[in-house]
RNA sequence: GCGCGAUUAGCUCAGGGGUAGAGCACCUGCUUCACACGCAGGGAGUCGCUGGUUCAAAUCCAGCAUCGCGCACCA
């Protein structure tokens, strides 16, 4: 049967050799004709042209567990896995590409040309990813590959497109919008993120017109932190309640450049606490002024270009420059004519482009929006756990998000995307496109809304924008499954809803809260049944990862050196519910190494080796729950106790205690303890029976281990499953498709028997402790072969066997009343007193001093349990458990305490 | 400003009203015939601070502090 095994685990052929074998055997893929319960994930796009990186480990590797578990419970398992066609990330490489290599912009190239090199780019990178994924091993059906922009998929989203649009749910308008001067497109307001920025608060004065009097002109001082923006200001803002203007409402102040009359408004919402109180009022450029402005009836001037250069308004002096260098500049003037009174250091959240990392400008623009659908009940689903989000508490994050919900911008001036499927009638199209306002209603028959092109293409100008992406993402459950222009596949009855969905919290509002309304309005119910928000994965320094520090070291490098496996397992095993995760990098030698990688690597060797261990004992096992050792009756309860523990932690998606309780069990329990108390059962004049039982034993917790680790190492299990030949006649080919056991392994056992099994094996390997213990303070190493006496004081202690194997001594005697001489080290045990007599070694005070050392924390233990009974209110109140088991811990050390006072006794003054 | 997390050994983190835990790191010893990616032993913590509830608090409650994350039209 089996193939001998190397000493070292060397996973680097094993892991790729294994994922083939899956692949080509078909063991990735769903069957929608299968009569097994459904169990299904879809795959967080990644970004088509991405690089795997340390939380797609995360993510994926949860994925994978769940849909290898859900394999093994005998469920039929689709993991449909796909890209993402990232919109501005994608259109920004390759841009920069483009500027880099042949110094031309994508308007040089023209909307066709550049979009045929963004699939040549997509077609060289695309496919990236992917291998990664399947270098991590993860078991996505391929053959279901989706990428957002098939010809499929981009049919859905001009068929929503077009639903919404008639529903009167989409319309176009002009609106302030966060523009984004690099990306030169709009963007969602999920797509800004504030950040503190260190800057400057301007206050400068405005004459009041006709205001003047013998002392000079009357002034209005004016706070701002953006004076660059003052050529767009059609007014200036005081809170109605504010007595120091009140006189002033109604009348005008003069703007310094270009130089105008513009009205004092007043308006509630102005902080009478900030600044002066006094706002400069510019709709063009801010949201809350654009609303004054409206209430008002004021102008709106834009003064930047789409870049965020000053266009003409700002006259000479400031067009074409930058923003920023505008505001220096605005400054400068101001102090000139003597209207700039003081700057101050100020620091203030501003909104920067999630993408290009520059602040975005509010912008008026004409852009589509969408009044979001099916808003309550998608809030209803999780609020009534409908759809179950762990960890819980983004429950109110997302009701707090649904709760205040806006209309969503979702054009982007964008080429590489779904492009907007709205064609204008070529002689009314530019009047049709300044409309201020455009939806169903309005729109008549010089608008053409469908997901084909009108029949008469030519005489029509289609919409040049494209969509958000995530327009097309929160699609992804479905239409992935089904095309749209058909009743439910196969695979939709089969799969959908779909059962779990692993994602990172950061998308919570860009994908899985559409996600939820777009199943509700197109499928007439939720997407998905549980939703597991990872954490966010940091570096030892709780950093964010990103390119920029140079903190995000390449998980396929870690791959090649420590095995997919390992770092499968390290991440998991460091991965609680919903907290971030610390990825530690220490430095050795100029070489970076990542401490809990190599506890994943240290383990799967360990695996490696206490198997190998198994093949090298010859013979077959033979299991008779009635012949088993009460080592081997421990250890299978214990792997009883495993697997239970399992299956609770599985319910709650606790990932880390998972990967600890195998880790535990098997190293901890398994090899320190069971191995090596079973070694004489292979000596060469043992009982041939009982070597065939531990045999079974051995092979019973491998296998179940095996099959219960496979989630988590799927390749080094596969290949000792192989190796050991535990693949059954007739059964399934792989360990990746083998059912896990039902039954525990001592199922119709004795409690009785076993409980008193594991209460004896506790008692010895106490003992061990203990007895490995003195040989160590005494200086002997542990190798060192000694003579152990052993006085069981009353106690039917036979173990002796076990014992000294465990302790490597090389001889025990058992003596009932043993008298040891004066200095001989001894110690109390549950089994008996243990004498470790050592010639030439005896010394009496050493032994006094440990002796003593025992005594008084035997002392102090008891007169801790004393207090607490002496407590007549711990006594009456506390349950009757707590009260014995105290009582069992006082009794306990009062005679560990007479028995060591007994031995300082005999040691002699 | 509001909301949500976190704070336990040098490091990374479990635990969670009734004797403080693991791995790594550290110290000592060991080339023991599965494994030095290993084995045996050891040292190490007022469980962020202050109050409260309780017979009993690291654990529950309140407040505070520090860090992190959301949300918010103080220019």
């Amino acid at each position: 049967m089996a193939t001998e095994i190397s000493k070292g685990y060397q996973p680097g052929d094993v892991e790729t050799q294994w994922y083939s074998r899956w692949e080509e055997a078909g063991c990735f893929r769903g069957n929608e004709n299968s009569d097994k319960e459904a169990y299904s994930i879809v795959i967080p796009p990644p970004n088509v042209t991405g690089i795997l990186h340390l939380g797609h480990v995360l993510n994926n590797t949860i994925q994978d567990v769940l849909a290898r578990r859900a394999r093994m419970e005998g469920k039929e398992v689709l993991w449909l896995p796909g890209t993402d066609h990232a919109g501005i990330a994608t259109q920004a490489k390759v841009e920069q590409k483009l500027r880099k290599e042949e110094k031309k912009t994508r308007r040089d190239l023209g909307r066709d040309a550049f979009l045929e090199k963004v699939w040549e780019w997509k077609e060289e990178h695309g496919g990236i990813i992917i291998e990664q994924l399947k270098r991590m091993g993860c078991s996505c059906d391929w053959s279901r590959e989706r990428f957002t922009m098939d010809e499929d998929y981009s049919r859905w989203i001009s068929k929503i497109f077009v639903d919404l649009f008639k529903e009167g749910l989409i319309y176009r308008g002009k609106r302030m919008v966060n523009w984004c001067p690099k990306s030169l497109t709009a963007l969602s307001d999920e797509e800004v993120i504030m950040k503190p920025q260190k800057s400057k608060l301007y206050y400068m004065r405005y004459k009041v017109a006709g205001e003047e009097s013998a002392d000079g002109p009357r002034w209005l001082e004016i706070a701002t932190t953006r004076p660059e923006t003052l050529m767009g200001d059609t007014a200036v803002a005081v809170n109605p309640k504010d007595e120091r203007y009140a006189d002033l409402i109604g009348k005008s102040v003069i703007r310094p450049f270009p130089r105008a009359e513009i009205p004092i408004v007043a308006d509630e919402h102005i902080d009478l606490e900030f600044g002066t109180g006094v706002l400069k009022v510019t709709p063009a450029h801010d949201k809350a002024d654009f609303e004054i402005g409206v209430k008002n009836n004021l102008e709106i001037i834009d003064v930047f270009n789409p870049d965020g250069t000053v266009n003409e308004h700002g006259g000479p002096e400031f067009e074409g420059l930058d923003r920023f260098e505008a505001r220096t500049k605005a400054a400068e003037k101001l102090e000139e004519m003597g209207q700039l009174v003081k700057v101050e250091d100020y620091e203030n959240n501003v909104g920067f482009s999630e993408r290009a990392d520059v602040p975005i400008e509010p912008r008026i623009s004409m852009q589509w929006f969408l009044k979001y659908p099916c808003v309550e009940e998608a809030a209803a689903a999780v609020e009534n756990d409908e759809i179950h989000f762990r960890p819980e508490r983004w429950k109110k994050t997302y009701a707090h998000w649904m709760n205040g919900i806006q209309d969503w911008c979702i054009s982007r001036q964008l080429w590489w995307g779904h492009q907007i499927p709205v064609w204008y009638r070529k002689d009314k199209a530019d009047a049709l496109q300044a409309l201020e306002s455009l939806d169903a209603e309005g729109a008549g028959d010089d608008l053409y809304v469908g997901i084909e092109p009108p029949a008469d293409e030519e005489n029509w100008v289609r919409d040049d924008d494209v969509l958000d992406t995530w327009f097309s993402s929160w699609l992804w459950p479905f239409a992935t499954m089904t095309n749209c222009d058909e009743d439910p596949s196969a695979t939709e009855k089969k799969f959908f809803p779909t059962t779990d969905l692993v994602t990172a919290p950061e998308i919570l509002f860009f994908w899985v809260a559409r996600m939820i309304m777009a199943g509700y309005r197109w499928r007439g119910e939720l997407p998905f049944k549980n939703v597991y928000f990872t954490g966010i994965v940091r570096d030892g320094k709780g950093r964010k990862m990103s390119k920029s520090l140079g903190n995000s070291p390449d998980p396929l490098n870690i791959i090649a050196e420590y095995g997919a496996d390992a770092l499968r397992f390290s991440v998991m095993r460091t991965a609680p519910l919903g907290a971030d995760i610390r990825f530690e990098i220490a430095n050795e030698g100029g070489k970076e190494i990542y401490p809990q990688v190599v506890e994943g690597r240290n383990f799967a060797n360990k695996l490696w080796n206490a198997v190998r261990y198994r093949q090298m004992q010859e013979g077959e096992g033979v299991f008779d729950t009635d012949a088993l050792s009460i080592y081997s009756l421990d250890i299978l309860a214990k792997l009883d106790r495993l697997e239970k523990d399992m299956a609770a932690a599985y319910e709650d998606y606790r990932f880390n205690e998972l990967a600890q309780l195998l880790y535990d069990f098997f190293w901890g329990q398994y090899c320190a303890w069971y191995l090596e108390s079973s070694k004489g059962d292979f000596a060469e004049d043992a009982d041939p029976a009982s070597k065939a039982s531990t045999l079974a034993t051995m092979d019973l917790v491998i296998k179940r281990v095996l099959l219960a680790l496979h989630p988590f190492m799927p390749h080094i299990t596969e290949e000792l499953w192989e190796n050991l030949g535990y693949r059954e006649e007739g059964g399934p080919e792989f360990l990746m498709q083998t059912p896990l056991p039902t039954t525990a392994v001592l199922a119709g056992v004795d409690e009785k028997r076993v409980a008193a099994a594991q209460a004896q094996v506790k008692d010895v390997y106490e003992a061990v402790s203990r007895a490995r213990n003195l040989k160590a303070e005494y200086g002997l190493s542990s190798n060192k072969s000694v003579k152990m006496i052993i006085d069981p004081e009353g106690s039917d202690f036979s173990e002796t066997d076990v014992f000294q194997q465990l302790v490597g001594a090389g001889e025990i005697v058992l003596e009932a009343g043993h008298k040891a001489e004066k200095g001989v080290p001894a110690a109390l045990t549950a089994i008996g007193k243990i004498f470790l007599p050592l010639e030439g070694f005896i010394d009496v005070d050493a032994e006094r001093e440990r002796l003593g050392k025992e005594l008084a924390k035997a002392e102090s233990e008891l007169k801790k349990v004393n207090s607490k009974l002496s407590n007549e209110n711990f006594v009456s109140r506390a349950p009757d458990s707590v009260v014995n088991e105290m009582k069992e811990r006082k009794k306990h050390w009062q005679e560990r305490g007479e028995e060591l006072t007994k031995m300082v006794d005999n040691l002699g003054g």
